[in-house]
DNA sequence: ATCCGGGCCGATCCG
DNA sequence: CGGCCCGGAT
C-alpha cells in the first residue's frame, strides 16, 4: 500500500496530521472535523507506510464502542484482522495489562472487577462490620473519597502524611476498604489504572519492556483524561516514544469526574516541540446547525480557540417546541419520529438526547405505547440489573470461591433458609480466622456449629456451587451460564408469581446466555472463557436494552452522545435547572461545562435538530415550573423556527389597555419595555389571557416573571 | 426465616 | 415518585 492510498481521501490538515513525523502531536479537532478518521488513518499510516508492527502501537479511546469501531475501520483499510492490538479504553487496557502481569501487580490470578454498585455494597458491609453508622459517613461520600484519591494516585499512607485530623477516620476507612478488596481479590475501576502505574513504577524491567514495546501512543478524547490517566501515558511514553493526542477543549464534559482540560494546555509544555494541528472544517452538520453551536460555545471564556466552519448548505432552521409538560414533549417527539419514519427513513437515524437519565422514562413509556422500537443507552444497564448481577455472582463464586461479595449476594437467593443469624455467624468465623466466607462456611458445616436445619441449608448451598462447578468443567461458556441460571433456582425464583416484572427478569436471564454465546475471547490474555466473560460484563456494561438488530430509535444522555452523530436529533428538556443543571447554575466554570455539553448535543446533528422544553415538569412527583434554558437564548433568533409560537389573545377580559396592544400576538424573543425595569426580551410565558405570566430578561435587571395584566409592557 | 408495609431520603453525567 | 432500610407480625 502506498502513501497516497492512505491519505488521498483527506483534506490538507488531516493529511498533515496523519503523515506527521513529529514525535509529539496535538490535534485540536473540532466537532465533526473527522477526528476518528484521522486516528484511523494515522494507525494505517504507521503500519503501512512507516512499517511499524501493530504490537508496537497503543491506542486509547473513550468508550468500548469507539474502540470496537475503530478497530473495524482500521481492519477495513489494512484489509486484514488486527490480532493482539492494544486498543481500548484506559480501563480496558489496564485490565489487559493486569491480567498478564497479575503476579507483579500483587493480585490474585483470577481477580474480579467490581463496578460502582458493588463498591457501594462493599462499603456498606464494611461499615457494618466496623460498627459504624451510615450517618457519620454516607457510603456515597466514602466512595467518592476513595475514588477521588485513587484517581489522583493517592494511597491511604500517602494521605496520612500531612492529613487534617478530622480526615483520619475516613482515611482509615479507605485503608480498610483496600484491605477488603485485597482479601476478596477484587479490583474497582479506579484501582485498575492506579495499580498499573504502581506496578510499572516498582518494576523497572517491566517498565522498560513496555516503553520499548509501545513506540506509538495514540489517544482520543484527550480533553477528558484525568490526572492518573495522563500520568500513565507519560510513563509509557518515556523519553523517546511518540504521542499523538486528539481532542477538543470545547467538548470537555467530564470535569466532574476528574478530567482535566488543562492536560491539553500543558501538553505543549510537557513535550518539546509539539506540533499542533487544527482540524476546523466540519463535515457533519448544516451551516445553520453549526452557526447555532458556534454561537453558543462562543460565550465560554476559557477556550484554546478554534474556528469551525463548513461549506455545506444552510439546511433547515432549528425547530423549537414549547411543550406544556413532559408528556406533551414526548408526544411531540413521537409524532415527529413517526413523520420521519413514514417518509421512508430509518429509526436508527434519530436520537433523543437529554441531560439526565431519569428523563428517558416518559419517552420510553410513549415509545412502548406506540410500539416504536427503541434502545436506551446508559442508566441502569444490562449487566447492572439485579437478576443479572445475581447470576454473575454465581458465576464469580464458581470461578473464585473466596469472593465474599458474591457469596453474600447470593447465599440466600433464592431463599434457602440461610438467614441473618446464620450469615452473621459465618462472618464472625471468617473475621476471627481471617478466612473467606466460603472457607468459614465449610468450617462451620464440618464443626456442626449451627442448628441442624441451618447447617443443612448451608451445606446444600456449598454443595450446589461445587456441584455446578464440577458438572460444567470443560463445558462451553454458554453451557455454564445456562446451568447456573437453572440449577441455582434463579429462573424459578424470578419466574414465580408476585415478582415485580418477573417475566422481564426471566427473559433477561435468558439474554445472559445469549450474551455469553457472542463473546469472542481476547487473544493474548490467558483467561478462562468464564473469567473473560465476567470481566467483559463489568467493563462493558452495555446498553440497557437487550441487544437486538431491530431498527430502533436511540435514547441517551448528552454525555453518552459524545462522539456519535445522527441525521435527526431531539434535544429535550431545555429548561433552566434541568439543563443547565441546578447544581451548576451558580458556578461559572460548571456553567461553562454545561454549555459545552449543549455544544456537544447540537453538533451531533447532521441535518435536523429539534429543541424542546416543557413549561411544567414532574420531578420527584412534584410539579415544577421552569423557564426555557438560557442556551436557547444564546442561539441567534434567525436560526430558530418556533413550531408553536406564542399567540396570546389578551382581548378576552377586563384588561384595560388599547385594543391593538391587547390583541397583538406575542413571540418569544419579542422585545419589550417595562416602566420600571426598562428594556428586555420575552423568554417564556405560562397560561393564557391577562393572567398569563411571562418571563422577561431585562437588560439591566435580569430575568423576571410578570403577570401580563399588571406588567403594562410596551412591545417594540 | 420471611414477608410486608411504612418511613425516609434522594438523582447529573461514566467506565 | 420509587428504591432501600428497618421493624414488627407471622
Amino acid at each position: 500500500m502506498d502513501s497516497q492510498t492512505v491519505i488521498s481521501s483527506l483534506n490538507d490538515q488531516q493529511k498533515e496530521a496523519v503523515s506527521t513525523n513529529s514525535i509529539y502531536t496535538l490535534v485540536l479537532a473540532g466537532a465533526g472535523s473527522g477526528k476518528t478518521r484521522v486516528l484511523v488513518h494515522r494507525v494505517a499510516w504507521l503500519i503501512a507506510i512507516d512499517k511499524v508492527p501493530l504490537q508496537n502501537i497503543f491506542v486509547v479511546t473513550f468508550t468500548n464502542k469507539a474502540a470496537t469501531e475503530m478497530r473495524k475501520r482500521i481492519e477495513d483499510i489494512l484489509n486484514y484482522p488486527t490480532k493482539s492490538f492494544w486498543i481500548g479504553t484506559f480501563h480496558g487496557l489496564a485490565h489487559k495489562f493486569l491480567r498478564i502481569h497479575w503476579e507483579e501487580a500483587g493480585l490474585d490470578k483470577n481477580f474480579q472487577i467490581i463496578d460502582s454498585l458493588d463498591q457501594i455494597r462493599m462499603i456498606k458491609k464494611m461499615l457494618k462490620t466496623l460498627n459504624k453508622s451510615e450517618s457519620d459517613f454516607s457510603p456515597k461520600d466514602i466512595q467518592l473519597f476513595i475514588n477521588k484519591n485513587k484517581d489522583a494516585g493517592l494511597r491511604p499512607n500517602k494521605l496520612l502524611d500531612g492529613r487534617i485530623e478530622e480526615d483520619s477516620e475516613i482515611i482509615e476507612l479507605y485503608r480498610y476498604y483496600d484491605d477488603l478488596c485485597k482479601s476478596s481479590s477484587v479490583v474497582d475501576f479506579s484501582e485498575l489504572i492506579l495499580r498499573v502505574i504502581e506496578t510499572l513504577r516498582n518494576n523497572k524491567d517491566l517498565l522498560e519492556r513496555y516503553q520499548n514495546k509501545f513506540n506509538h501512543l495514540l489517544i482520543d478524547e484527550f480533553q477528558d483524561t484525568n490526572t492518573i490517566q495522563y500520568n500513565l501515558l507519560k510513563l509509557l511514553a518515556g523519553n523517546h516514544n511518540s504521542i499523538f493526542a486528539v481532542g477538543d477543549d470545547d467538548q470537555s464534559i467530564y470535569k466532574w469526574r476528574g478530567a482535566k482540560v488543562e492536560n491539553m494546555q500543558s501538553f505543549e509544555e510537557s513535550f518539546d516541540s509539539t506540533k499542533i494541528i487544527r482540524l476546523e472544517k466540519n463535515y457533519r452538520s448544516t451551516k445553520n446547525i453549526l452557526s447555532a453551536a458556534n454561537s453558543i460555545i462562543s460565550r465560554n471564556s476559557s477556550r484554546l480557540g478554534k474556528n469551525l466552519w463548513t461549506d455545506s448548505h444552510k439546511g433547515d432552521l432549528l425547530s423549537l417546541y414549547r411543550a406544556s409538560d413532559e408528556r406533551d414533549e414526548a408526544d411531540f417527539v413521537i409524532s415527529k419520529i413517526n413523520d420521519y419514519f413514514n417518509q421512508g427513513n430509518l429509526r436508527s437515524e434519530v436520537a433523543i438526547l437529554y441531560r439526565s437519565n431519569a428523563q428517558s422514562r416518559v419517552f420510553e413509556e410513549y415509545l412502548l405505547k406506540y410500539k416504536i422500537p427503541y434502545k436506551v443507552y446508559g442508566g441502569l444497564r444490562f449487566f447492572e440489573r439485579a437478576e443479572i448481577k445475581d447470576a454473575l455472582a454465581y458465576l464469580r463464586l464458581i470461578s473464585n470461591r473466596n469472593e465474599d461479595n458474591s457469596f453474600e449476594r447470593i447465599v440466600n437467593i433464592p431463599v434457602r433458609g440461610i438467614g441473618m443469624k446464620t450469615i452473621e455467624h459465618i462472618r464472625n468465623v471468617s473475621n476471627k480466622n481471617n478466612i473467606s466466607l466460603w472457607e468459614s462456611s465449610k468450617k462451620i458445616i464440618e464443626g456442626n456449629m449451627l442448628s441442624k436445619r441451618a447447617n443443612n441449608a448451608l451445606y446444600s448451598f456449598v454443595n450446589l456451587i461445587d456441584k455446578i462447578d464440577s458438572l460444567t468443567k470443560g463445558s462451553a461458556l454458554s453451557e455454564i451460564v445456562r446451568e447456573v441460571i437453572q440449577s441455582s433456582g434463579l429462573i424459578e425464583h424470578y419466574g414465580r408469581d408476585g415478582q415485580l416484572n418477573g417475566e422481564a427478569k426471566v427473559e433477561n436471564l435468558g439474554e445472559l446466555v445469549s450474551a455469553s454465546e457472542g463473546i469472542i475471547t481476547s487473544e493474548d490474555i490467558s483467561l478462562s472463557p468464564l473469567d473473560d466473560f465476567l470481566s467483559y460484563a463489568v467493563l462493558e456494561s452495555g446498553s440497557s436494552q437487550s441487544s437486538s438488530e431491530e431498527d430502533s430509535i436511540q435514547l441517551m444522555t448528552l454525555h453518552s452522545a459524545k462522539g456519535l452523530e445522527f441525521p435527526v436529533i431531539f434535544l429535550c428538556g431545555l429548561e433552566e435547572g434541568l439543563f443547565p443543571h441546578q447544581r451548576s447554575i451558580n458556578n461559572q466554570s460548571e456553567l461553562e461545562e454545561e454549555r459545552r455539553l449543549c455544544y456537544v448535543g447540537i453538533t451531533r446533528a447532521k441535518k435536523t435538530i429539534y429543541l424542546t422544553y416543557a413549561l411544567r415538569r414532574r420531578i420527584y412527583g412534584i410539579d415544577h415550573f421552569g423557564s426555557p434554558s438560557r442556551f436557547i437564548g444564546e442561539i441567534p433568533l434567525d436560526l430558530i423556527e418556533e413550531l408553536n409560537s406564542l399567540e396570546l389573545s389578551l382581548s378576552s377580559s377586563t384588561h384595560s389597555g388599547n385594543e391593538y396592544e391587547n390583541n397583538k400576538p406575542m413571540q418569544l424573543g419579542q422585545r419589550v419595555i417595562h416602566n420600571q425595569f426598562g428594556e428586555g426580551v420575552i423568554l417564556a410565558y405560562e397560561g393564557n389571557g391577562p393572567q398569563a405570566r411571562i418571563q422577561v430578561n431585562f437588560y439591566d435587571e435580569g430575568c423576571k416573571w410578570l403577570v401580563l395584566e399588571y406588567a403594562k409592557l410596551k412591545f417594540i
